[in-house]
DNA sequence: TATGAATGAGTCTTCATTCAT
DNA sequence: GATGAATGAAGACTCATTCAT
């Protein structure tokens, strides 16, 4: 909280005077940061384009999101971002009786991002664009990419260096890697 | 400590005749799953079989690996190993002086990782049974959907029900969605 | 630290507060003790008077320093500050890696008090008021009495009951046993 | 206990065959130090010598014992002796509930040494060797002296290099440092 | 409203002691 | 008799939280 209270420059207990407890600060950080994805993503759906442009829009935004935060006003690395984004996992998950985070609210987090990306994927099929899948799992593995490959370039960012990452990951969800 | 103590059955100090630290229990389990992967996949790669056959293989059985902790013996749920990996990934990204994870352990189980999936790739494209593709981004995206899908997996198992989800999977890395 | 905590009538964490461990209370405890010696040692060589003179008022008034503390407002004993410097002694002599005190300290401060008391022996000699002897080894025996006599004292006050022991034990000093 | 039991050379639990508890070791090593000076003690005052001469070897094997630990065979410094001798001091000064060593035994132990010098002064005194003090208080004063040089000579070994050490102590004793 | 000194519950770790082998 | 694996009481220290100013 000392850490907080002086990245924020403000004093320890002038904290206690916007959040509950440090329990709190976790939970307000995480819907502010799904705020920012669901913009991010409402803004997409809403535009006049095809289903798999739209696609690849949320692709590139979604691996931008964990990246930016490089910017000069931000005060954490797109590192720390990443672990702490990883922390509302690993807490959403628990069973203990304290639950830092809702269950449901992460449950209700993924079902909206799977529903959207699932109504892309059937828009497209009814297009003629993608071709007839089980469009619910389909979703389910695009996020599952846009979850694992911000890990994975933490890790070893020189691997995915380069602006083209999004599109070689996009091409890979497209056509797969079958001859 | 004492929480562990008790699920072991001893004392709390008999955990420090075994364990350095508490740390060092976090690093050691840590080690004991990767060497579980490990030998999953070492059994897989040896096998004589085709190269998508292998992948099929390894899909299945690291999906398998988040889940049958449900087994009688095992003394942690499905639920508590995911959220206790995702602490793994979590710790392994921190920048902090005293890294609970040695960053070069992770980078080179990704590494790893990533080289087995990508060998299978190339031998899959020389056989053409793979079309050309970056074979190491391709087997990032992998990595990426065998990282993700368990996390969704807990939130919501409903969805992932059926023993069928990791042929679906294996198809959608096979042909993506593409008409 | 409970109990400092409780004599000082504050809260455990707040020791911390003020002192980064238990070892920085010791050692700022020495420092102190040693601060109140070199204030007393001080104020006497100062004076205008006769190196016995001065000789005496240090015997004096090193031995009212380790028992004054029955006053009122101090909360430790003469009994246990002196099993405290004892500690400090046996610290300081210490060979372990994590030396609680600095022996370099421990050296200088009885270089002192030795440089101190051989200037008033040179003193002393050069007004033939004293014998010449080794003026070092001589403060280094007067140190040693000024040392071990609390340390009988406490372990039995009755035999040092009276006010005239340090008049004794100047006497001592000056002019031995011979006969 | 371990380091002790490796240093002796057996196993922890042996060490509870011949001592009640670590205290019980501490009480027994005390007894055994004091065991030692009074066998060279008692050694010197039956010896058919005048006593002057029976409290220069007094002074002289005290100094030695404390330093002729650096013997082969012997496991502990003579640095560690004297802490732990100090240790000794400090543990009967303390006034807790659970007194590592009897107070009574101090008491004993330090009387026992003042009787045997005031017996030789006295003696002295009557042979007119030495002059008429206060014998008790005097002995004090020795034994204080040959409590205090030990410590200034391990913090300090080189200022008592030089056999002769103990030669001006007991001319200090003797003669004072008056002109 | 803002603050930070004070707090003590909670945590990791040590180590003297026990006891089954 | 000898052993050392197991133990848990005790202890130093941390840190989220409170509250008087």
């Amino acid at each position: 909280m000392e850490d907080i209270a002086a990245m924020a420059g403000v004093g320890k207990g002038t904290i206690y005077e916007y959040f509950r407890s440090k329990d709190d600060i976790f939970r307000e950080a995480h819907k502010q940061f799904h705020k920012e994805i669901d913009k991010m993503v409402e803004e997409i759906i809403e535009r006049d384009c095809s289903p798999d442009e739209k696609l690849r829009m949320i692709v590139k935004e979604s691996l931008n999101l964990f990246q930016k935060r490089n910017s000069g006003t931000s005060i954490i690395s797109a590192k720390e971002l990443t672990g702490i984004i990883m922390q509302f996992w690993s807490e959403g998950v628990r069973e203990d009786s304290d639950k830092l985070i809702d269950p449901m609210r992460l449950k209700n987090i993924y079902r909206k991002y799977r529903k959207i990306l699932s109504d892309i994927l059937d828009d497209g099929i009814k297009q003629g664009i993608f071709r007839k899948t089980d469009t619910r799992l389909s979703a389910s593995v695009i996020v599952a990419i846009l979850d694992g490959i911000p890990l994975q370039r933490i890790i070893e960012p020189r691997v995915f260096s380069g602006g083209k990452i999004s599109e070689v990951i996009f091409e890979n969800i497209m056509t797969g890697i079958k001859a």
